[in-house]
RNA sequence: GCCGGGGUGGCGGAACUGGCAUACGCGACGGACUCAAAAUCCGUUGCCCGCAAGGGCUUGUGGGUUCGAAUCCCACCCCCGGCACCA
C-alpha cells in the first residue's frame, strides 16, 4: 500500500490542472457564479496562515459551484499601489515598482502552492498602467458628472506618512496605517462627492445579503438623521440650530454654540469677553482627542447674551461649549437638558434649569381601563443616603411610596399623605417635583386595568418623626417598609414608572425616549411624533424652521501627496483653471524616478519631476502644470472586480458584454475591517458609473461573507514582532496543502476568529491519512463492481445511507458557509464507512460507488488527495468532471427508529421499532411494555400522551 | 453611552423549525503492536453520589410560557466588535 505523500501528489496535480486549464472561466458562461476574494496588498512578509482562510473558503465554494453545474469566475489580483507598499519599499531601499513585483511573485507562488483554482489568466494589478489608465478614466467620468471637486480646508495630516488622510483613515486621532498622532494642515485637495449618494447607500443596504454587523457599521457611518433647522432670534442676529427633536422645543432652556461658531464674537458681552476669549483659545489648542473624550466633564462659558425661543418667546441664555461640534449641523444647538443626556450633564455642571416637556408612557393601553391620578415619592434618608422602599410580597417587586390622588387634591399634599400613611414618616423636605409619567398596568390588589398619570417627587427626611402607618384594608400585610441602598434599589426595581423616577432624580439622567408632551402649551397631550410634525408645520409658516436631514458621512478626500499611486489626471492652467486630461492622453503614467521619498511640504515628490509637471493646457495650449498628487489607494480597489470579466480590454475599463455575463458578484469574501472604507466606496462608484450609463446594476456585491481572523496559539494576533507567525509554506511542506485547507475550514465557524493549534492541525492530517488508507484498501479490493443493479443488498443499503447522509450535510453546510460542519460531516461519514468495513471484515468492493461519491464531496476542501484517489481507483478523467451527488432522501431512511420515551418530560429510555408502518399506537404499546417505562409510570394512567412521529413519546402523569 | 454579535465539557465547537444537550476534532486516561519510542489501531472520557444496579444535576444568572426550553418571552450579569459629545 502506498504511503500518503502530499509533497509528491500536490505539486503534480497543481501542474496538471494548470496545464489543462480546467479552472479557466469561459467568456460566455451558462449558469454563472462570480466568486470573489478581496484582493490582497502584496506585502513583503508574504502570507501567514490567517490570510488564506477566506481564499480556502472561496476556493471550496467555487469547486462546489462548478461541481453543481455552474460556470465559475474565480479570479485573483493585486492591490499593489498605496502607502504600505511605498513605506515598505522605502524601508528596504528598493524602488516600490521593483519591490511590488517581487512581492507579487512570492504571493502568487504561495497561493499556487495551496492548489487554489484561480483563473490566473485574468490576474489584475492596480499599479499596471493598463489598469490605472482606467482608474483615471473613471475619475474623469465622475469629474464630468460633477462628482469630483476641489476644496481648501483643514485636512487630517499624518506627520509620519507625510500625507493627508480621509476621515475614515483616522482612528482615535491616529493614522490608520502607521499609528502616528495626526495633525491638521490647510491644503487644497480633491474630493469625491460620495454624500450625493448618501440616501441610496443607506437605503439599498436593506436588500443586500450581507452580515448584519457590516450593514450596521455602514448605516452608522452614513449616520442619517431626520430633523429640522430652527431659528432663534438674538441681539446679535438669528441663530439657527439643528435638532432631531423639535417636539422638545419647549424644553430648550439655553442655546450652545461651538467655540468656532461665527457669531461668538458678536454675542459676547463686554463683561464676558475675557472669559469667552480664554475659553475659545483653550478649545483651539486642545487636541481633537482631548475634546472628544466622552468621559470628560462638560466645560463651557456664558456669552452674556440671550436668545428668544420661537415656540414660547422665552428668553434663554446663550452659552459656548466644546461639546458642540462646529462641523456638524449648524454648529449650534438648542439645549434640552430634560431630554438629552449631554445637555443634562451640562445643566448639572452649570446649574441651568431642566424642564420636562415629554413624559414617558409605559405599558400597553387596554380598552376600558380606569384613568387615575397618582403620585410616586422617593424619600431619601439624609444620613445614609438610603431610599424608603416598599417590598411587595406577591410579585410586586420593590417600589417607592406610591398612591392615588383625590380629585382636587394638591399633588404634593397627596405625596406627603401617602408617605405618612404607608410608612409613618411625617417630616419631609421637598427636594424636587414637577415631573410626570404615565403608566398602563394591572393592579395587584384588585386586578383592574388602570392608566395612571403620576407626579413624581423627591423628598429628604428632615427627622425620624414617625406616626403609626394607616394602611387601607387591601394593603394589609402585602408589603414591608424599609430602607435600601440606591444600587440595590436599582437592581430590584421592576416597575417602569418607579424606575423612571429613580433614574431622573437619583441618577440625574435625561429622558431621551418618546412620549406625551407636557409643559408645551397648545401641544400638550400630543405624542412626540405628532408634536414634531405640528410644531415644524407651525414654525415653517412663521419662517423660523425648515426640515433638514443630517448625515455624518463626509465627502471622500482622495488627494495623497505620495509617489506610489495613480496620478490624478488633471492639468492646472493659469488661464483655464484645472482641466481634465483628455481621454486619448491616458494613462498619465507615473514616471519612474529615483527620488520618491515624501517631502513633507504638502506636495508630492512628483512636483520635483519637471518633465512630468510641465505640459501644455489641453484647452488653450499654453504652458500649464500637471496635478502632482496621486489618488488614495481605495480608488484603485473600487472597481477591480469590474476588470476581471474582461481583463485585457484595450479600449475601455470593461467590456459591457462581459459585465452582463458575470456581474454582479455573487459571493464576496473578505475581512470585516473593510466594512466602511472599501465596501462603501465601491458601492458609491458602482452607482455613479451606473448613472453615467456604464453599468446595468447598482450594487456590486449581492452577498458578502466575512472570515474571522486566525490568531496565534496564544490568542494574540500573529505578528512578526511577537514572533508567533505561522508561515503556510512550512505547513505545506510538512503536512500538505490539503491538511492546511481542511484544518482552516474545520477550526471553527467561518466568521469567528480562531486560535491556531499545532495539535489541532495534526487531527486534520490524521483524517486525511485515514481517507487515504481507506481509498488504498478499496483500490486493493480491485473490483470491477459498478453500481448498476436495482437490487441492493442490506449491507449496501448501509453504505448508501452513510454516503447520502454525508451528501446532505456537506451540501447544506457549504451552501450556508458553515464549512466547519461540512468537515465534521465528512469525518463522520468516514467513521461510518470504517465501522461498516470492520463489520464486513475489510473494505468490500461494493463500497466503491459510495466512496467515489464521498471523494466528490471531499474535493472542494482537499482537491489533491481527492484527485489522486480518484486516479488510484482507476479513473482516467479528472474528478472535477464529476457531478455533485444529489441528495437521496429515500436512502437516508433508517430501517429502525429509536424512539425516545419520556415520562413527565424526562428521558427514561428508548425503544427501537421498525420504521416501516410505524404508528403512534404501536409506539405507545411498545413503550408501555418496556420495563423501565413501567417502573416510572407505576399504576398511574397517563393524563396525556405526546407523540412526535418516529422520534419521541412523552407520557404525562 | 449607542449599535451589532456572543456566553454550551479540560479546550475549539455541534444541535434543522421547541423534541435523546455535549456531534466532530483536540487533549487526557487505559490497552494492543514494539526491546523501547514514534506512528498506527482499540476502548473510556460533562459534573456529583454510589462497589454496583441506579439516581440526581448541567447550556452565563434569576424568573416565565410549554407535556417538553441551549432554542421562545421578561429582567439582569459578563465577554467581543464597531461607533462615539453627530444634537
Amino acid at each position: 500500500m502506498k504511503r500518503y505523500d502530499p509533497q509528491s501528489i500536490e505539486p503534480k496535480w497543481q501542474r496538471r490542472w494548470e496545464e489543462t486549464g480546467i479552472f479557466t472561466a469561459p467568456d460566455k458562461p451558462g449558469t454563472k457564479a462570480y466568486v470573489l476574494d478581496m484582493f490582497p496588498y502584496p506585502s513583503g512578509d508574504g502570507l501567514h496562515v490567517g490570510h488564506p482562510r477566506g481564499y480556502i473558503a472561496t476556493d471550496a465554494y467555487s469547486h462546489f459551484k462548478r461541481l453543481t453545474g455552474h460556470d465559475v469566475l474565480h479570479p485573483m489580483g493585486w492591490d499593489a499601489f498605496g502607502l504600505p507598499a511605498e513605506n515598505a519599499a522605502i524601508k528596504k531601499g528598493v524602488h516600490p515598482a521593483e519591490n511590488t513585483t517581487r512581492n507579487i511573485e512570492n504571493f502568487r507562488r504561495q497561493l499556487k502552492s495551496l492548489g487554489f483554482s484561480y483563473d490566473w489568466s485574468r490576474e489584475v494589478n492596480t499599479s499596471d498602467p493598463d489598469y490605472y489608465r482606467w482608474t483615471q478614466w473613471i475619475f474623469l467620468e465622475l469629474f464630468k458628472a460633477g462628482l469630483v471637486y476641489r476644496d481648501v480646508g483643514q485636512q487630517w495630516w499624518c506627520p509620519n506618512d507625510k500625507t493627508v488622510l480621509a476621515n475614515e483613515q483616522v482612528i482615535d486621532g491616529k493614522c490608520e496605517r502607521c499609528g502616528a498622532e495626526v495633525t491638521k494642515k490647510e491644503l487644497t485637495q480633491w474630493y469625491f462627492k460620495i454624500t450625493a449618494y448618501a440616501d441610496e447607500l443607506m437605503d439599498a443596504l436593506d436588500e443586500l445579503d450581507w452580515p448584519e454587523p457590516i450593514k450596521a457599521m455602514q448605516r452608522n457611518w452614513i449616520g442619517r438623521s431626520e430633523g429640522a433647522q430652527v431659528t432663534f432670534g438674538s441681539d446679535a442676529g438669528d441663530i439657527t440650530v439643528y435638532t432631531t427633536r423639535p417636539d422638545t422645543l419647549f424644553g430648550a432652556t439655553y442655546l450652545v454654540l461651538a467655540p468656532e461658531h461665527a457669531l461668538v464674537g458678536k454675542l459676547t458681552t463686554t463683561e464676558q469677553a475675557t472669559a469667552v476669549g480664554k475659553y475659545v483659545e483653550q478649545a483651539k489648542r486642545a487636541s481633537e482627542i482631548d475634546r472628544t473624550a466622552t468621559d470628560r466633564k462638560k466645560t463651557g462659558v456664558f456669552t452674556g447674551s440671550y436668545a428668544t425661543n420661537p415656540a414660547n418667546n422665552e428668553r434663554i441664555p446663550i452659552w459656548i461649549a466644546d461639546y458642540v461640534l462646529a462641523s456638524y449641523g449648524t454648529g449650534a444647538i438648542m439645549a434640552v437638558p430634560a431630554h438629552d443626556s449631554r445637555d443634562r450633564e451640562f445643566a448639572e455642571v452649570f446649574d441651568l434649569p431642566v424642564r420636562q416637556v415629554v413624559m414617558p408612557e409605559t405599558g400597553a393601553p387596554v380598552d376600558g381601563e380606569e384613568p387615575r391620578r397618582s403620585i410616586v415619592a422617593i424619600v431619601e434618608h439624609p444620613k445614609t443616603g438610603e431610599l424608603l422602599t416598599l417590598d411587595w410580597e406577591k410579585g410586586g417587586g420593590t417600589l417607592f411610596v406610591g398612591g392615588g390622588r383625590d380629585e382636587g387634591e394638591d399633588p404634593e399634599a397627596a405625596a406627603r399623605r401617602e408617605v405618612a400613611e404607608e410608612s409613618g414618616y411625617t417630616n419631609l423636605e421637598l427636594v424636587a417635583r414637577g415631573i410626570q409619567a404615565k403608566n398602563h398596568y394591572h393592579t395587584i390588589a384588585h386586578g383592574k386595568a388602570r392608566c395612571s398619570t403620576a407626579e413624581l417627587f423627591h423628598f429628604r427626611l428632615k427627622d425620624e418623626a414617625r406616626d403609626e402607618p394607616k394602611l387601607e384594608d387591601h394593603e394589609q400585610g402585602l408589603f414591608t417598609v424599609g430602607w435600601m441602598a440606591p444600587a440595590e434599589v436599582e437592581r430590584r426595581m421592576t416597575d417602569p414608572m418607579h424606575g423612571f423616577a429613580f433614574r431622573w432624580f437619583m441618577k440625574r439622567e435625561a429622558f431621551g425616549g418618546e412620549g406625551i408632551l407636557v409643559n408645551s402649551g397648545q401641544y400638550d397631550g400630543l405624542t412626540s411624533a405628532t408634536a414634531r410634525e405640528r410644531i415644524i408645520a407651525d414654525l415653517k409658516k412663521r419662517k423660523v424652521a425648515t426640515e433638514q436631514t443630517g448625515y455624518k458621512l463626509r465627502d471622500w478626500l482622495i488627494s495623497r501627496q505620495r509617489y506610489w499611486g495613480t496620478p490624478i489626471p488633471v492639468i492646472h492652467c493659469k488661464k483655464c483653471g484645472p482641466q481634465p486630461v483628455p481621454g486619448e492622453d491616458l494613462p498619465v503614467e507615473l514616471p519612474n524616478v529615483e527620488d520618491y521619498l515624501p517631502t513633507g511640504d504638502g506636495r508630492s515628490p512628483l512636483a520635483k519631476v519637471e518633465s512630468f509637471v510641465q505640459t501644455p493646457c489641453p484647452k488653450c495650449g499654453d504652458a500649464a502644470e500637471r496635478e502632482t498628487d496621486t489618488m488614495d489607494t481605495f480608488a484603485d480597489s473600487n472597481w477591480y472586480f469590474l476588470r476581471y470579466p474582461s481583463p485585457d480590454k484595450k479600449d475601455g475599463p470593461f467590456d459591457p458584454a462581459a459585465l452582463k455575463a458575470w456581474m454582479p458578484v455573487d459571493v464576496y469574501v473578505g475581512g470585516a475591517e473593510h466594512a466602511v472604507l472599501h465596501l462603501l466606496y465601491a458601492r458609491f462608484w458602482t452607482k455613479a458609473l451606473a448613472d453615467r450609463g456604464h453599468l446595468a446594476f447598482r450594487e456590486p456585491f449581492l452577498s458578502l461573507r466575512n472570515q474571522g481572523m486566525i490568531l496565534a496559539d496564544d490568542g494574540r494576533k500573529m505578528s512578526k514582532s511577537l514572533g508567533n507567525v505561522i508561515n503556510p509554506d512550512e505547513v505545506v511542506e510538512g503536512l500538505g496543502a490539503d491538511t492546511l485547507r481542511i484544518f482552516e475550514m474545520f477550526i471553527g465557524p467561518f466568521d469567528q476568529s480562531a486560535d491556531w493549534s499545532t495539535q489541532g492541525i495534526e487531527g486534520s492530517y490524521r483524517f486525511l491519512k485515514r481517507v487515504w488508507t481507506f481509498g488504498q484498501r478499496l483500490a486493493e479490493a480491485n473490483s470491477g463492481h459498478t453500481h448498476g443493479s436495482d437490487k441492493v443488498s442490506a449491507a449496501e443499503r448501509d453504505w448508501k445511507r452513510v454516503a447520502s447522509q454525508a451528501t446532505k450535510r456537506v451540501t447544506e453546510s457549504i451552501e450556508g458557509f458553515r464549512f466547519n460542519t461540512a468537515i465534521s460531516a465528512l469525518m463522520e461519514a468516514l467513521n461510518g464507512f470504517q465501522s461498516l468495513a470492520d463489520d464486513a471484515g475489510g473494505v468490500p468492493a461494493t463500497a466503491r460507488p459510495y466512496f467515489e461519491r464521498y471523494l466528490v464531496l471531499l474535493t472542494p476542501f482537499a482537491p489533491h488527495i481527492a484527485e489522486e484517489l480518484w486516479r488510484e481507483l482507476g479513473h482516467e478523467d479528472s474528478i472535477f468532471t464529476q457531478d455533485w451527488p444529489t441528495i437521496d432522501r429515500a436512502a437516508l431512511k433508517q430501517e429502525t427508529a429509536a424512539i425516545v420515551v419520556q415520562v413527565n418530560g424526562k428521558v427514561r429510555t428508548t425503544v427501537t421499532l421498525p420504521t416501516e408502518g410505524l404508528t403512534e399506537a404501536a409506539a405507545v404499546q411498545a413503550a408501555q411494555e418496556n420495563e423501565i417505562v413501567q417502573k416510572h409510570l407505576g399504576d398511574a394512567k397517563p393524563k396525556q400522551v405526546i407523540y412526535v412521529p418516529g422520534k419521541l413519546l412523552n407520557f404525562v402523569v
